[in-house]
Formats: C-alpha cells, structure tokens, sequence
DNA sequence: ATTTCAAAACATTCATGTTTGTTTTGAAAT
DNA sequence: ATTTCAAAACAAACATGAATGTTTTGAAAT
C-alpha cells in the first residue's frame, strides 16, 4: 500500500469537479474535446511517434478506457483529433476573409495574418502528420476533403485580393499560393536553421514583392515557354 | 519518378558470393553501405515510423546481427544513414556549382535543377525526418553541420547568380533561398493536394518571375515598411 | 591463432487492443 | 414522487504482438 494509482489527480485541471449533473451528451462532449485538444497538443509537442494513448489520457484528464470508450482505436482518435483541428482552423481563414470585406487589408497584411497563422505552431503539427498521410490511404482519404475546404478558405482571400489589384484572378491566385508554399518551406527550414534574421529578410522581402507581382501585366497572358 | 533499379535489382542474394577476396574493411565498408542506401530507401517508400531493423537489414541483404555489430541502436544507423545521404547531396549541388562556372547557365536552368533534385523523393525524405528532428536534440546535432554545408553549396550557386545579374549579392541570396522554400511547400503541398497543374504553372509563373526580381533595384535598399 | 565480421536464438520492453468491472445518467413503471 | 432497470460513460487490469537490444554460435580474414 505504498502508492495508490489514483491517475487524473493532479495533471491539470480535474475534470471531476466540472458539475456534478451532466447529460450524457455533454459528457461525451467533453471528453472528446479534451482528448482532442491534448492529442493536438502532445503532437504538437513530443511529436506524432510519440503519441501514446496513455499520454493522451493523462493530458486529458480521463482515463485510457474512457478513450478507448470513444475511439475505436488509437488512429481513429487521431485521425479525429487532426479533423477536429482542421475544421477550427478553416474557421478562423473564413471569418478573416469576412473581415476583409469590410476593412481595407492590404496584401502585406494577408501575409502577416498568414504568417502568423502557420508559423504560430500550425505547420509544426502538419508537418507531424504530413509523412504519415504518405504512407496512410485511408487517413489521407479521411484529410483530403477538409484540405479542400482550407483552400477553399484561402481561395475566398485570394479573390478579393485580386479585385483589388486588378490583377488576373488566376494569376493572382497563384502568386497567392506561392505565398503559402514559401511560408510553408520556410517553417519547414526552421527546424534545422535557427537563424531568425534569415526568416525575417525574407519575410519583409516577400512583403515587398507581394505587389509588384500583383500588379504587373494585368492583361498580359502567360507566355506558354516550354 | 523514383526508380531505382540500379545496384538494388537482387536483394537477397549478392552478399555471399559477392566475391571470395574481400579484406575487412572492404567488408564492413560494403555492408554498411547496403544498410544505409537500404535505411533510406526504405525511409522514402515506407516512412521512417515503419523503418524496423529487420525490415533493413532484409532489405539490405544481411541479418539483422550484422546490422547491430555495426551499429550501437536503430537511432545510430538512421543518424547515420541520413548522414550519409546529405553528404551524397551535397557533392551533386557542388557538382553542378561547378558546372555553372563553366557554361552559361540562366536562373530558369538552375530552378529546374533544384526542383528536379528537391522532388525526386529528396524532400520527401527530408520530411520523414524533420519532425524527428524537432524532438531529438542529438539526432539535430548530427545533422545541423550537414545541413550548414548544403547551404553552403547554394550560396555558391547564388554567388554565381548575383555576379551575372548585377543583382545586389546579399538581395539574390534572400530570392533564391526564397526559390528553395517555395519549392519545399510545394512538394510538401502535394502529399495532401494532387494537382499537377497546380504546381506546374507554380514552377513556370516562377520561372519567368525569378529574373525580374533579379534584375531589379540593384541599389535600391529594402525600406522597412509595414 | 586470434581478431573481426556475420548469423541466429533469446530476452525485454512497451504500446496497443481487449476484457472485465464500476459509476452515472435517463426513462419507464409503480 | 420513488423505484427499477437499461444503457452509456468511465476505470482498471490483462494479454498479445512487435520491435529493439543482447548473447551465443559460427565463419572469414589477418
């Protein structure tokens, strides 16, 4: 009788003194949130070869058999958890997109809000699950369509973008794509350069660039070299 | 794509009656090679959250004894195996540094050859092992001098650039560095998103945007703005 | 001969999924 | 209203399997 195995005690706040009368619906709510927002969390900080279920529980606050109550299996919770996130995430893109109706946003603050978007530990955990997508039909299958939506998201951006400079819109949004793609690489850099000047040069530089792009040969089509 | 049907046609069977003269080192040399090109290999196809031992070692041709009298842990091998193959890399980017100093070779050329290089399964790999990286500080350790020399070998192509367009030095570092991000997101992009076209007019606007963001302001300094 | 390399068998660890048991909710019946 | 019962939510322990590291045995080179 040297130690108790009283789990959930003191790893962070105890779910037991939520309310002592929950519906079932609530219940379920919210051990499944909290089970995903630690599965998020974890695989944003240990890594995805690192999400134990046992870890996931502890972080949440439930025990592993609650998990596995709700989740068939370990990558069904997961595979969850990342939807979960994603859905969030799309959110936030479509309520800046509405914000931009109304106020004028210039293009070097798209970037800044998308920069700060990504880089703020987003692609982090993409860049988690990115690899396991590869090898993983049917997850990638379960992530394509919410994928989709983003760049639907992004897409709603870009066109207003577009009004604006009168640009192509075409164009316009494939200038736009590159700006995530080069956001999306230069993340992906960090993690083996840490070099902050680095990151900030090209930041501002792109800013700069961003409206010459956008401006130049509003009618010019795009020669078909090679 | 990837094929590889060079020195891995038979797997199994080489090693034995490879030759009956071979000193000692040429045989550690020999196997320890297998098992890297085998680490990666296999990295690529399958990820490295499935790479086991005895899926390497089978692959490479040998036991997986063999494999643990060379190396002290799978971690080890992996290091090392990755080790192995940045510097491999890092030899064809000088390579074709210095086959730039001979023949004239345009800004387009020089994309197209990083592109080619970047999405032949490099970066692919590349993203197989950075989240690794972002939770094992040893492993990063190892690989931060590797990485340090393959920057190395793009600035010495960058050098070359900024000579023959009269662009200022440091300001086509900052543009072709942004080329190598931009070309990391897209090929990270494509894991989720398939859409050849989508990256092929991303590559071709890219192309033909790369010289006009060279030519420009050879002394104009960047304002901070924003 | 003795040192190095390679193969096979063994042992350990660890995470998952499974099973069994307990508590809480919700609703029908009295 | 209270009681009773069923189903869902939760908890804890067990068992399987896979992968790593270790030890033992055998072969090849100096």
């Amino acid at each position: 009788m040297t130690k108790e195995p009283k789990d959930s005690a003191n790893i962070s706040p105890p779910r037991k003194s939520a309310g002592p009368k929950r519906t079932q619906a609530q219940r379920t709510e919210e051990t499944t949130t909290a089970l995903f927002e630690a599965t998020m969390e974890l695989m944003l900080s240990d890594g995805l070869s690192r999400l134990t279920t046992q870890a996931i529980a502890k972080k949440a606050g439930v025990s592993r058999g609650a998990l596995t109550h709700h989740f068939q299996s370990r990558e069904e919770l997961i595979a969850e958890a990342i939807h979960h996130h994603l859905t969030a995430l799309n959110e936030k893109l479509l309520a800046f997109a509405e914000t931009m109706q109304r106020n004028e946003t210039e293009v070097g603050a798209i970037a800044d809000f998308l920069w700060k978007m990504m880089s703020g530990g987003v692609f982090y955990v993409t860049l988690e699950y990115l690899p396991e997508v590869r090898h993983n039909e049917s997850l990638k299958a379960r992530l394509v369509p919410v994928t989709k939506e983003f760049h639907n998201g992004l897409e709603a951006i870009w066109s207003h973008v577009a009004e604006k400079t009168s640009c192509d819109p075409k164009q316009a949004s494939v200038i736009l794509n590159m700006t995530m793609c080069l956001f999306r690489g230069m993340i992906a850099q960090t993690i083996l350069r840490d070099d902050p000047d680095y990151y900030r040069d090209m930041l501002t530089q792109w800013k700069q660039i961003l409206p010459v792009l956008l401006q130049r040969e509003a009618g010019a089509p795009p020669s078909s070299s090679n």
